[in-house]
DNA sequence: CGGCTTAATTAATGTCGTCATTAAAATGGT
DNA sequence: ACCATTTTAATGACGACATTAATTAAGCCG
């Protein structure tokens, strides 16, 4: 179906990609790894590394251990080629990190978003000084910077100019790229959170080595990212993954999108500490924010029956969401991360075997569900591999 | 994420590939139309074109219209360079068609298979005895046969040898495509029968023209396909698409898997007419199969409430169903197919409508929810183009 | 220090698409 | 009836690349 034309200059093309992907993501490698890896010819891989070096991409690194023979260069992809950004626009935060081509961070800053000061303009304000804050402390220049990741927990819908729908937020519409690239020309790369935490999970953390994975963000609200055959499924308009607002108890909860019975609206943060509250007659949960709210929840279910009920009927819905998940993508993996996931992490054994209750029997089987191995800033290390997943589909030739 | 290395030769093969299917697909086209349809230069058209006519795969039909200058030849891919033959595997019969590769049916048989009697060998005998029958009646040699797709109600699991769980034939782990493969040395290629009537809907149906649709299929039991970036998602292990037994209504009624809640259980038609049942207090619903019983519930709903109230809550459950898909998968266009669909197709307005209350607003703004084109054979029809899609991917070099 | 092994480079060969040019085939004006 | 015009198809020179085979480089081992 695909019905690209091929010539032999995109040959070329496609095994730089190659190489270089490997090299990135598997490294440091030798040649010889490669040619086995790739099934290129010794001279094909050794041509092309050549250019990659003689670009300053790719540098080498030592020899590598030898029991006889000459022994092989380490390779590996020259860590201040370039560097990137990755920023995570959160429900209470602004995260700017930056990154050299190792995901060394070389630097980060944050500004907290008011509960509902949460204006477009202070957003994009944010991030612009995010980037010149993360660039004035570490002395880099920004002609050195490759791009600039933004993961948003909203839907982004992609185009010349991402637009972002984030109700959290209370964003309807917003031109969130075009409001940045007003203050920069830095290349923008937009994506929605919930997908940049799973293309960082993909990339270093739980979903390394997986074809076909989902990723489970459950913070405030509930989102998913879907890999399958290697790359994150957008769909028609990216919104793909939107698990949070799939219907799971037909007619229950109303949840914030409108409609009744949505996942998001019994094991989002928020139904979480509502629905606590209401098991314990309306008295309100302890806690500051959401945050230290679900903690006390998870700590008075050591003693307080209600409390356990909650979290255990929590896992329940949970698991019948990941069943759903895995009936209709058959993954080889499921990754929960999210804050609130990452609290809630000790129902793993009961949201598996609430999983399994739901799900086909084979599809469960070749399944595993863990958490994320990367914690909560994978948004922003997620964002800050957009650029360079960019970087390894042009074979590192910019723009 | 392609680390597949590219070759000159996998240039043309690529290229071979791209116009072939273009041929097969939107044919029959001219050498001028390929050059406009995929960026290839004209003498790399005539050039591949010139090795397809050689070999057979493509004929030149006759001459276009033209207003001066030389008209160019309409290009096809040739009938009868080869016949494929598609079976369906259904729930109540199996039935074997012979095409062209045109899709023209040059024959077909029925096998109605018992309620019970539906050992893997009494299936694998039909299949076998069908594609014998086909072949005499339409006095077509084994030789012409490029192969044999089956599709199955039921889960197959792809490898070497495809493995078929189906609840309702009570088959589990069936080595089916052994069992065909012991009786014929054609090359067989067997799938999910929900993901072959999407195959037929992509290419000849309501699907044309979409990257990614999502197909669901309602028949006694419910099914779906999903085609992502215009490719079917089959998985890990190609049992993706399991719609039926995703949760809708958290601790509902019990479902044939053995969970409670699934889609399945509310708008199969099985569970269709039991909740019918039901609500005529344990009245019987009048009708010797499935499919009568249904229908006489469609009829019933012009003047009884009961049957009405009962066909609304099914629009009512599949659109939510529905709105999960879009949800998730983010589609163009969502194809309801199988004959319990197309029975219940009066309700397609009532399922839009309630899909619209339970999907987020964009992704549901951007999708159609329609009616399949191809009716009830789809199944078949999709079956044999799994040959001809290898055919194309490798750019008519038969294995 | 020579024999052996493994890595990397160079040389020769062949595949393939592009560009530019030429041949072929139809229409329409004069 | 004939030639200019237009559009399609075929040819040939060229360049980009990967492949195989042969060479050179660089280490270990006894």
């Amino acid at each position: 179906m695909e019905l690209v034309r091929a010539t032999n200059r995109s040959v070329r093309l496609r095994n730089r990609s190659a190489l270089l992907s490997r090299i990135f993501l598997d490294g440091p490698l030798t040649r010889q790894d490669l040619v086995r890896g790739t099934g290129l010819s010794q001279p094909a891989v050794s041509n092309v590394v050549g250019d990659l070096i003689d670009e300053g991409l790719v540098m080498e690194a030592g020899a590598a251990e030898s029991d006889g023979g000459r022994p092989s260069m380490m390779l590996r992809v020259a860590p201040r080629h370039a560097v990137v950004i990755g920023v995570d626009v959160g429900e209470t935060r602004v995260r700017v990190e930056l990154f050299d081509l190792t995901m060394t961070v070389l630097g980060s800053v944050e500004y907290p978003l008011e509960h509902n000061g949460t204006e477009p303009a202070t957003v994009a304000g944010h991030v612009l000084a995010g980037i010149d804050r993360v660039l004035a402390d570490s002395g880099i220049a920004r002609s050195e910077v490759l791009g600039v990741g933004i993961g948003v927990s909203g839907v982004v819908e992609q185009g010349a100019h991402a637009i972002v729908d984030a109700q959290t937020l209370g964003w309807h519409r917003v031109p969130l790229q075009q409001l940045v690239a007003e203050g920069t020309d830095l290349p923008l790369h937009l994506d929605n959170g919930a997908k940049t935490l799973g293309q960082a999970e993909m990339w270093f953390g739980a979903g390394r080595g997986a074809r076909h994975a989902v990723f489970a963000l459950v913070g405030s609200g509930v989102g998913a990212a879907v890999v399958t055959n290697g790359v994150t499924y957008r769909g028609a308009s990216s919104s793909a993954g939107e698990w949070g607002h799939t219907t799971l108890v037909y007619g229950g909860r109303p949840c914030r999108c409108g409609a009744r019975g949505c996942l998001e609206a019994y094991v989002g943060a928020e139904a979480v500490i509502d629905r606590y509250r209401e098991a314990r007659r309306g008295r309100p949960v302890p806690g500051e924010d959401e945050e230290s709210q679900l903690g006390a929840l998870v700590a008075a279910a050591e003693k307080s029956e209600t409390a356990r009920r909650v979290l255990d009927e929590t896992a329940d819905y949970l698991g019948a969401g990941v069943a759903n998940l895995i009936n209709l993508f058959n993954p080889e993996r499921v990754v929960l991360g999210g804050w609130a996931a990452m609290a809630l992490g000790g129902l793993l054994p009961a949201i598996r075997v609430a999983a399994g209750r739901q799900a086909l029997r084979a599809p469960y089987a070749q399944t595993t569900i863990e958490l994320g191995r990367l914690g909560v800033d994978a948004v922003a290390l997620g964002a800050a591999t957009l650029p360079i997943a960019r970087l390894l589909a042009t074979g590192g030739i910019r723009r």
